[in-house]
DNA sequence: CTAGTTGCAAAGAGTTTGCATGGCG
DNA sequence: CGCCATGCAAACTCTTTGCAACTAG
């Protein structure tokens, strides 16, 4: 699949890195990086992007009010770990790495006969900054 | 707002309470309405949808794969007291009443300084029926 | 009778696709 | 040089909106 490396691709992975505590829609980032000057088209931006949730580099969401997508940074398989708390106010993504949810995930398990899964799973809420 | 009550609106309530076990893009409810002879117009089910997503008497989400939003029937206000268990193969949503979920909530607070949002946190994962 | 509701069709918004050009290896 | 990637614009899909006709209260 992703064989080339082009200008494009890093710009959008290195843009999508040094921001991996927000998130964007595919408009966005086009917007974003068109002000700096290294702008792509469209097109590219959702071709890539697409490529990076697969690669499980970054991951897709639609938050609650929005009409779109959302793309945020979650870094190489190592994300597979943790859990992910995510702010709806600020967007931050908390990555934690919690005995006590590694408990719930077999306990839900137990006694629900239900399988958590922690890749995808995101607990949303609100933040200790957002909170006050 | 709501305050007329429609042939419509009811055909429509009444849809997604007598498969509340499932969830729906609007495009197969207004198919499934009209395979039953009660069509309704396609921007009437999306108003009323919009409304009893506001009511909170259904949930609406975007499955991860879908490229529309899904929405399902969760009931009257008392759906804030326990937890979501959504499982992504079947769709089947399970409500549970959890003491351990509700102490992971005080933990997340207390250890991590984060309020979650009980109210729209769905937990994904696979059922007992489909993990087999 | 009045105000909310419906249904249609047109408008919008976001995303995907086709295709010629350009760039990586 | 071959193949993949890019960029543009057109095509698509899903959702929202405008408006005249209709209906609940």
């Amino acid at each position: 699949m992703s064989q080339y490396n082009t200008k494009q691709g890093e710009t959008l992975l290195r843009f999508l890195q040094e921001n991996s505590s927000r998130h964007f829609t595919a408009a966005e980032i086009e917007t974003q990086l068109a002000l700096t000057g290294e702008k792509l088209g469209k097109a590219t931006v959702y071709r890539r992007l697409d490529r990076l949730v697969e690669g499980g580099k970054v991951r897709r969401f639609v938050a609650d009010d929005a009409k779109s997508c959302c793309y945020q940074y979650i870094g190489d398989g190592h994300c597979r770990e943790h859990f992910h708390l995510k702010c709806y106010k600020c967007g931050e993504l908390l990555h934690v790495e919690c005995d006590y949810l590694d408990k719930m995930q077999a306990h839900i398990l137990e006694h629900h006969g239900f399988t958590v899964d922690r890749e995808k799973i995101t607990i949303c809420g609100v933040c200790e900054k957002c909170s006050v």
